[in-house]
DNA sequence: ACTGGCGAATTGGTCCGATGACTTGGCCGA
DNA sequence: TCGGCCAAGTCATCGGACCAATTCGCCAGT
């Protein structure tokens, strides 16, 4: 090994050397980013093997690995067992479902954050879909409605809900937007605002502010979708705060 | 592909198996991330040993570095060489940092859906900080907008630009929001952007831009700020849906 | 008794080799 | 021609070894 001999004096702060930067493996993360970016990986393409990657940055397989499993992790490649690494159509749900997991393990305060965030998203989300909605997806729209109604398990209505949320961000035609706003909604998120949350008599307030963004959106009146979904998601928001506040 | 056979072929669909679910570094991720959520462990605090998890998940602890750098590279988890591995204190930063990299690796198309959520969040964001701005950073912002006038190097000048935002964006009060917002204006996000525009008329406009949204915020009108900022961030993506087509 | 430096223990970083599991595609036989 | 079997390719996991950085206590000098 010829590394460097002890004694330059540490400048551990500017972040002069993009190619020498920190581990093995950040180098090897950066190369296939690199490479994404530079066009010479495509989306759905296969990447070479571990082993030959590794060789080609002069690594080991397992650093190669690691570096494989963070991009992995974060939407960019897909490893299939027995067939290769792929790099992923990068669309726009691969890259943001980290969201959901920040949102699963932000603490609290941060939690109301978040939530205000997808207030804005929401908001203008169902704003655009008020121009943009189609009829089929008014129509199931309108089924979600109807199962969020006639649901009497949590589990069923709280299914419902998210898809009819769902149904609107689509409709708003920006798949960056829905994922991220997808993100914010995910499972435990929900499940965690939600929880304690039922006794209350949540359930017929939330359909009858479901049921105004509808009317809205049937009527294609943008400023009434707007006004409605940030009402809904206000009023959950505002809930949250007052528990932050014990 | 030939279809199914009569017989074998499992049902691989349903994810039945959250705990045995995929593969063993996986579960390591999932175990570690219960463990922060469900309160085990609280930000800045130091995780056992690499090889102590390891033995006390009963893998190896190959896969347990796998899942350690997975969760360093969201922002989860810190290791420090000698040291230990630490929790991150989990602010908005740290988590969502991510997001710059889905900035820099996505395609084109995408590029203009994230725009456009740049444009929803940082006009809200502005709005907000009319209302919440101080005198200081109100200061702030002169002297930012100071130094873009008189900047004749393009460089100098873009590093005003986004501190003028990142100001602006941290005036809102929203740690999350602020991150977010960042995230989508990162370095090679807006160079990527800017490269080519230079050439035209572009500096004195965004000047102008800028100032506009600088005097609704000193009179304290979020509606002129909001207006002000997403006229701004939709100059720049009207400029690059016309890029994309060509 | 205090201070300063040195070194050993701890711990993450990297590498290597081996084995198992899964996919794929071609070969072989009915 | 068709269908199943087999072998090569590849990721998944494991265990061990050594290097590098940090940390902290011991010890010598003052």
């Amino acid at each position: 090994m010829a590394t460097t001999p002890p004694e330059t004096v540490p400048e551990p702060e500017a972040d002069t050397a993009p190619l020498k930067g920190g581990s093995v493996t950040q180098r090897a993360i950066e190369a296939i980013k690199a490479m994404i970016t530079e066009g010479n990986l495509t989306p759905g393409q296969r990447l070479p093997t571990e082993r030959d990657l590794a060789v080609h940055l002069g690594i080991s397989r397992s650093s190669m690995r690691e570096a494989i499993r963070a991009l992995t992790v974060i939407g960019i490649l897909e490893s299939r067992h027995g067939s290769g690494v792929y790099v992923t159509n990068l669309e726009a749900g691969d890259l943001l479902d980290t969201f959901g997991v920040v949102a699963e393990i932000s603490p609290k305060p941060r939690l109301a954050e978040l939530l205000e965030v997808r207030r804005i998203l929401e908001s203008s989300a169902t704003a655009l879909a008020a121009a943009r909605i189609s009829a089929s997806q008014l129509a199931q729209l309108a089924v979600h409605l109807d199962t969020m109604r006639e649901a009497e398990d949590p589990e069923e209505f709280l299914a419902a809900d998210m898809a009819f949320h769902r149904t609107i961000t689509q409709a708003a035609g920006n798949e960056a937007l829905a994922a991220i706003v997808e993100g914010l909604s995910s499972r435990t998120f929900r499940a965690r605002v939600r929880r304690g949350r039922q006794e209350a008599d949540a359930f017929p307030r939330t359909r009858e502010e479901h049921t105004r963004i509808y009317r809205a959106l049937v009527n294609r009146d943008p400023e009434a979708a707007r006004a409605a979904a940030a009402a809904h998601v206000g009023a959950v928001e505002e809930w949250l705060r007052g528990q932050l506040e014990e």
